[in-house]
DNA sequence: TCTGGGGTCCTAGGACCC
DNA sequence: TCTGGGGTCCTAGGACCC
């Protein structure tokens, strides 16, 4: 039985979805690409995002951009421009904010707003809000997105994806159960590959399958996520929006799959390296420290070994990061096991490394780390990323072509900054000068 | 989907304490 | 040394999202 103990009115939630996002924004800068087959991710070899000519073709979402281009010869690859795309984002958000402030800014390329109240200040209805909001964005961005409207997050999405691209989609309380039946249970937001295929077990295959259930059903067969899903399927609203700014990072990660897989130690950390130093330079642009990271070998077979481990002060310097990492490696790695991916994962971010300086250290190491580190900034600004790198990062940085992205590889210069290398065991590593 | 990269949140269970 | 009951904090790992 479920209780209610206020009167609870109905909201009217939007959620907004750019089509293609990434390939979108390519075409809206670049118009002679309408019409033909996009795809973008060429840096990753890995599609991110297609237009829907690409897909008609055949190609999919996260597949080899090699494979793509056996299938579509005639396709046009483009590297990823995040710049672009959140100046798009950012211009998405704006033209929503015209009708209500009540926004979440959810991820690139979508966004929730709660136009609840907003009939009188905006003198329409929701369904005029939400085709004029839509109608803005077509216009003004040259992107089409599709819109949903409906009680609820889980709902709203529901209605964005019920007619893509370009479309609008209004679910009101009433119609609710026959959208619902339509929708299979995993393509609810929020209810996974395993969850879809626990409730298939127990005969729920329709997301009105699983909204019909009763409470005690419920609260016996799944976690709290899902009871608030189940929640929001009967029409509540349980899931409010986040206003405001995007909240501050909790970690930053930074992890890389090379092909062919490697047994070689050598190689293994300096790709292990490598990851530091891109996660710190986010970490650093953020204005950040990590008090604590993870790193994790991944094997050919999936699995993940890896270590935490807790710093007893709040860095933002690679070099603290690696060494580190060299005295907890052998702990992970195991010869003869194979590996396609490292990764490192910092966390316990701060704003200021202040008052967890280590007393004892007057050497002044602390200052000349920063001084470096804000030349190396300097540096990669103005030359490009990796212009200077540890030389523990060396193997990955100079591996051989298929190992990474080759035009990546032949722009790269070779300039190091001498630190970390193989037989070094110091806590903090000596600093050289560039070269 | 023969499986890339970057995130967040929840929960079960252990450690520790009274 | 064995016996309960109950609370908090932390961690590892699962699950999910874009």
């Amino acid at each position: 039985m479920k209780l209610i103990s206020h009167r609870s009115f109905p909201r009217a939630i939007l959620h907004v979805d750019g089509d293609s996002f990434f390939v979108a924004c390519e075409v809206a800068r670049d118009p002679s690409l309408r019409g033909k087959p996009v795809v973008t991710g060429k840096e990753r070899g890995i599609a991110s995002a297609l237009s829907y000519e690409a897909k008609a073709l055949g190609a999919t979402r996260a597949m080899r951009i090699s494979r793509i281009r056996a299938l579509i010869p005639d396709v046009i690859v483009l590297p990823s421009d995040y710049e672009t795309y959140s100046l798009y984002s950012e211009r998405m958000y704006g033209i929503v904010r015209r009708y209500t402030e009540a926004i979440e800014e959810y991820s690139i390329d979508e966004c929730f707003a709660d136009l609840t109240g907003m009939r009188r200040p905006n003198a329409m209805s929701y369904e005029d809000m939400a085709a004029r909001i839509k109608r803005d964005l077509d216009n003004e961005l040259g992107i089409t997105f599709s819109v949903g409207l409906s009680l609820n997050k889980v709902c709203a999405k529901i209605a964005s994806k019920w007619h893509k691209p370009s479309g609008l989609t209004v679910i009101r309380g009433k119609e609710l159960h026959a959208y619902l039946e339509c929708t299979p249970i995993e393509k609810v937001w929020g209810i996974g590959p395993n969850t879809s295929a626990y409730l298939h077990t127990l005969g729920i295959t329709t997301a009105y399958e699983f909204a019909c259930k009763d409470q005690i059903w419920v609260r016996t067969h799944v976690s709290k996520p899902f009871q608030e899903i189940h929640a929001e399927l009967n029409g509540s609203y349980v899931y409010p929006l986040i206003l405001g700014r995007k909240r501050q990072y909790a970690s930053i990660s930074k992890t890389k799959t090379f092909t062919p897989p490697s047994r070689d130690r050598e190689f293994i950390f300096s790709q292990l390296s490598k990851n530091a130093e891109n996660a710190c330079i986010k970490l650093r642009r953020h204005g950040l420290f990590a008090k604590s990271f993870a790193f994790f070998l991944k094997t050919q077979e999936f699995n993940y070994y890896g270590l935490d481990v807790k710093l007893a002060q709040a860095v933002s310097a690679p070099q603290e990061i690696v060494s580190h990492m060299r005295r907890n490696f052998e702990a992970v790695f195991r010869r003869g096991r194979q590996y396609r991916a490292t990764g490192v994962v910092l966390m316990d971010l701060r704003h200021s490394d202040a008052g967890t300086m280590n007393l004892f250290d007057a050497s002044g190491k602390a200052d000349t780390l920063k001084m470096i580190l804000g030349a190396v900034d300097l540096i990669d600004h103005k030359f490009g990323k990796h212009t200077v790198f540890l030389g523990s990062s060396l193997a990955a940085m100079t591996a051989p072509a298929h190992y990474g992205d080759r035009a990546e590889a032949s722009r790269r210069r070779t300039h190091l900054l001498k630190g970390e290398n193989g037989r070094q065991r110091l806590g903090i590593p000596i600093i050289g000068s560039v070269s």
